[in-house]
DNA sequence: GGATAAATCGACTATTTTATCCTTTTACTA
DNA sequence: TAGTAAAAGGATAAAATAGTCGATTTATCC
C-alpha cells in the first residue's frame, strides 16, 4: 500500500534524524538502513529537492537533515516522495454527477485524510525517542568530529 | 496510495451491489463505472476467484455479487485485489534487531491496521444507502426481467 | 443443431516503478 | 595544484502494473 521508495525515504529520514547535524554518506545510510546503495541516491535526491535534506559533496560531505527531527513529520517525507493525493472530485465521469464526492469516494477520501492526519502528527523525533531502533541508528557511540 | 485496479474493483463491486441479483455484463459495468472495458474483465476475474462475484456466460449472463451488499465489506474487495500486507517483522535486516517492530515500522503497521479496520467497518450496503451515487447505479428504473 | 451473447483465457503491448552503473561536478586536504 | 571523496546527473535495464486484443468456452434461444 505504500511504495517501496517511500519506505526507503522514511528509513533514511529517521536515520538522518538520529544523526542530526552529522553528514552521513549514502554508503553509511545504505548500510544502516538496508536500502540498495545504488538506488538510495535517487531517493535522497527527492528529499533534497523537497528541502528536507541537504547533500554536500566532497570529503566530509554527505547528507544532513535540514530541520531538527522534532520539526519534521512523516508527512513531510510522504509529501516529498508521493504526496497523498486527496480526491477532490468523483472520478466517475458521468454527466450531472460529481459536483461533490459520491459515497464511495467520500469513504476513500476520508481514509486518505485520516492517513494524512496521522502522518502529520508524528515527528521524526518521536520515532527516535521510542526504544527499539537499531543501535547504530543512534550517534552516541560515534562522536561528531 | 491505492492502486488503480483496486479503484476499479471497488466501483464494480458497489455497482454490482446496487444491482444485486441481476447479472450485469462487463459492458454494462464498464459503462456505468467508467472503467476501461478492455481491462475490466481482468479485474472482475480477481473478484470471481476470490468468490465475491460469480460470472456466468452466455445470453443473459453477466456478473452477480455472491453475497448481499450488507454482507460484503470494502475489506473483502481489498483483500481480493491487493491484501493489506501488515508488517510482521521489521524489514531492517540487522542482526539482533527485528524481534518486534522498530518504532518506525510500529507506526507504519499501526496505520495499515487502522486502514484495515476502516475497510472492514464499511459494507457495500452502507455506501449504497448514502445519497450521491450516479442514478444509473440504482436499479429502480430497470426492473429485473 | 445453429446462431448468438456472454465470460474466460492467453499472448502481447505499454507504462510506471524500481534498480544499476557510469560520468560529471563539487568540495576538501595536503 | 593534484588527488581524493563525496553528491548529482543521465542512460539504461529489470520488474511490476495497467491495458489491449483475439481465440475459446459456455450458456441460451430459436
Amino acid at each position: 500500500m505504500f511504495s517501496r521508495t517511500l519506505e526507503y525515504a522514511l528509513r533514511a529520514a529517521v536515520y538522518l534524524g538520529g544523526m542530526y547535524d552529522r553528514p552521513m554518506t549514502a554508503q553509511q545510510i545504505a548500510d544502516a538502513t538496508a536500502v540498495p546503495l545504488s538506488y538510495l541516491p535517487k531517493v535522497l535526491q527527492q528529499l533534497v529537492r523537497a528541502n528536507l535534506v541537504t547533500g554536500t559533496r566532497g570529503l566530509h560531505g554527505g547528507y544532513v537533515l535540514c530541520r531538527k527531527p522534532a520539526d519534521m513529520t512523516i508527512l513531510d517525507v510522504v509529501n516529498a516522495i508521493e504526496p497523498v493525493c486527496r480526491i477532490d472530485h468523483c472520478p466517475l465521469n458521468i454527466p450531472n454527477h460529481c459536483d461533490a464526492l459520491c459515497p464511495l469516494h467520500r469513504r476513500i477520501d476520508a481514509l486518505l485524510a485520516s492517513a494524512q492526519k496521522t502522518f502529520q502528527e508524528t515527528t521524526l523525533a518521536e520515532i527516535l525517542s521510542e526504544p527499539g531502533l537499531p543501535d547504530n541508528w543512534h550517534p552516541q557511540d560515534t562522536p561528531k568530529l
